[in-house]
DNA sequence: ACAAGGTGTGAAAATTTCTTTAAGAACCCG
DNA sequence: CGGGTTCTTAAAGAAATTTTCACACCTTGT
């Protein structure tokens, strides 16, 4: 489920394109100003951006270029400017993509998809990494060649660990993305169990792990060799 | 350096293109045909595809599919179609942008631009500064490349002093901070201990110390070399 | 119904980090 | 130069977090 958020002051619109988009796969925050889409972006984690230059209290463009100081969350402008150099402008801001005004809903949709669907490709095929090979669809995994059996809480873990290495994942994260089908509680220890049964099945040393690490008072890592 | 290859038949077109986006940043490699990308497809590893859709042996499309099975890589859509249907087509099989002809080499070159940045930016969170990276999202910290382990404490005060530097900071303004989370007291003291366990993890002499310097009778700077 | 494996729970042990204490060094100012 | 203040440093104890283990529950297939 992917989460968009939408600064559009027009209402006919911005409720027009909330129908659009909002449906099983993505769910739309609408705010109607700068300071409203401040506060949101403070509050929930978007997956993409849809942006109104034209806002009552402001340009969106200022807003843009404050997001991308910190963040790469993908950005759409929309506006009724379609003056080359505002499209231009708009772009070296940091923009993903531009649309102007007016424009067909289904245009709309596919140009959000195209942004939503960025990085989440490559996870075509099975993973080769050092030592290791991972194949998540087939549901096969080989430590230096060797056939490894993993359960399916434990490579539901090591796919998200995998897919990000690299980056630290908290705790509270890896939760909600591992156990994310029931809204029951999990003991948070379920998490560091499963981390053992998984370093205990892919780590020379369990005890001492080169490739499942622990980040101390925040989550887990697999680092990168 | 950048890698872009453009399949484009048309001759007068095509080299406007390459003439606009071949610069010191990018290399664009022309094709005149399907056959002719592929072959290059396979050959190099591109950062970016232009594809125009209607080409002598097929279509762009059928390549774009083709490609989408096995890379994530950018592909921006070239065509004279502005039909809506086409649009939505072309970013559904894969596309992530989508230019119609004629179109202003300045914008082509700005939506080309946006494309090759995505993928760069996620490390833009991270701050360079003289011999060190501190990237707080990801909670990766360099010196002179080599990687520096932090405690959430260490995290924290480096990032207080560092988004502040060249300016000083007040004890009692680091103490608020961060410990900002209890109310409780906290001794004096552990700020002094926290910026020791800083200074031996990223100054070259500890002792004395050229980054993180006290300012005796008010607090700490990090000094901007 | 039984066996086998997967999963979550609770509690103790181990580890890491934080705070406090205290002694000595460095600093500022008269 | 001397005295009071402030900072540094080491080490011990406290607190927080993670690891590890044993067991119970559940599902599945036999």
């Amino acid at each position: 489920m992917k989460k968009i958020l939408l600064l559009e002051d027009d209402g006919a619109l911005g409720r027009g394109i909330c129908l659009a988009l909002d449906s099983g796969s993505a769910a739309v925050t609408r705010c109607e100003n700068l300071l409203q889409g401040r506060q949101a972006l403070e509050a929930g984690d978007f997956d993409l951006l849809i942006l109104d230059v034209n806002l009552p209290d402001g340009s969106g463009l200022d807003l843009l270029r404050q997001i991308r100081r910190t963040s790469a969350v993908p950005v759409i402008l929309l506006t009724a400017n379609d003056m080359e150099t505002d499209i231009v402008v708009g772009l070296e801001s940091g923009a993903d993509d531009y649309i102007t005004k007016p424009f067909s809903l289904a245009v709309l949709r596919a140009r959000v998809n195209a942004q939503l669907r960025r990085g989440t490709l490559p996870q075509a095929g099975a993973l080769e990494l050092a030592g290791f090979s991972f194949d998540f669809d087939r549901m096969e995994f080989r430590k230096h060649g060797v056939p490894v059996e993993l359960s399916k809480t434990e490579q539901r873990l090591l796919r998200v660990l995998v897919e990000n290495r690299g980056t630290t994942l908290p705790r509270e994260t890896l939760l909600d993305r591992v156990w994310s089908d029931g809204a029951e509680y999990v003991d948070e220890n379920a998490l560091s169990v499963t981390v053992k049964r998984l370093r205990d099945k892919l780590e020379d040393t369990p005890s001492k792990p080169q490739y499942l690490k622990t980040v101390y008072g925040i989550g887990y890592t697999w680092a990168v060799k």
